[in-house]
DNA sequence: GCTTGCGTTAACAAAAATGTTAAACAAAAA
DNA sequence: TTTTTGTTTAACATTTTTGTTAACGCAAGC
């Protein structure tokens, strides 16, 4: 029977990425996405083709829309710090509704290097460039310890990111429920912005 | 042939540890492996049962090696910051020598709850024991901003990690070399004692 | 020299996944 | 009503990879 009005490649889009990018059963077939959506294999190479280029559309879409979320936020007019609390928390956010998406990212990224090449390109700007004045005002106001941008970037980044990518072996080690774990994320935002700066985290008002 | 004398279950193994572990083929089938080692593919199974196996016995010597180069660190009777610098270097440096074994790390106990599990239940202290007493001493002498163990520890492996993880990404976002990143992780040392301690690495004498 | 056993190989079997096709179907247009 | 067009399905084909087996060879011990 025909599912109503072409919405079937929207249906398979949102229960693949689901498969993918909140529950991380990365190796996922195309059979189980076809169940998961309730339609016909052979429909997945209908609308997409092949696995790969149904991987490579995902993982753009995905990318594009946190990208957008994110970066975007190092662009605003605002105060130094207040731009990097927003940061670190548009990202530890997006990580919670996708928990596995980083993971993708990186395997895949490590697997098809073309697909990076890809990725970056479409990054015009680099964040890096995005605070380099305003880090170096801050470092030379004293405010701050001597960091070139790229290694603050990525100090944050790797902050934010490397609990979900190691929530797993992390969530085992120390014993933490799935609850445990959740709180124990968003109590990162301090966290970091407080390893990051030295000083409490202003309270969002 | 007769390949020189049981020599040859050590070469599959090196060569499988190579190519998962140094050069990121995660993907890297049964033959691939065996090409490398100059063998049948068929003593693969003859020694390690199955793939999957191998998997597990690859995994298990490298975490063991890393946690035992790594974490007896932690137990040694130094001064708190020392330990730390000479954790954070451990890691850098092991990092460098298996560029990919995290990446396989985190993507095997993304797929593999069951392997998790037995890689923690080994683990019997908890790094973060290991350091609860000096860190609470830490703070409470007013030198390090308040940090349960637990986050202090996520910080630091993140810091170090994370710029391996991400080693395609990022290289490719800043335009760096091959050798440009691994001057740029070198670097990290520095950054990331600075970043945890708020004040210059102690240089190596 | 014969046997025994491990290491090795090629050839085969099976499994798991992806990709293709021709035909059925349903809805809108003619 | 018939045609047409885009959607869906089952059945088939192919590819890729893993796993198995039977036989061969070599070296040690009898």
């Amino acid at each position: 029977m025909k599912i109503e009005e072409a919405q079937t490649e929207q249906v398979i889009k949102e229960k693949a990425k689901e498969l993918f990018f909140k529950k991380g059963l990365i190796k996922t077939t195309t059979q189980e996405i076809a169940d998961a959506a309730g339609v016909n294999r052979a429909l997945i190479h209908y609308y997409f083709r092949s696995r790969e280029h149904m991987l490579s559309i995902l993982l753009d879409e995905a990318m594009e829309e946190k990208r957008e979320r994110v970066k975007s936020i190092l662009s605003f007019d605002l105060p130094f710090r207040e731009k990097i609390a927003r940061y670190i928390d548009a990202i530890i956010t997006y990580n919670m509704t996708y928990p596995y998406l980083e993971n993708f990212i990186i395997s895949e990224t490590v697997r098809n290097k073309d697909r990076t090449e890809a990725y970056c390109a479409r990054n015009q700007s680099r964040s890096s460039d995005l605070i380099r004045d305003q880090l170096a005002e801050e470092i030379q106001q004293g405010r701050l310890a001597p960091i070139t941008p790229e290694h603050f970037l990525v100090n944050l980044i790797a902050l934010c990111n490397y609990p979900m990518l190691a929530k797993p072996i992390l969530r085992t080690i120390h014993g933490m429920t799935e609850e445990a774990y959740h709180e124990f994320l968003l109590e990162r935002k301090q966290v970091i912005y407080m390893t990051i700066f030295n000083e409490e985290m202003p309270s969002v008002s």
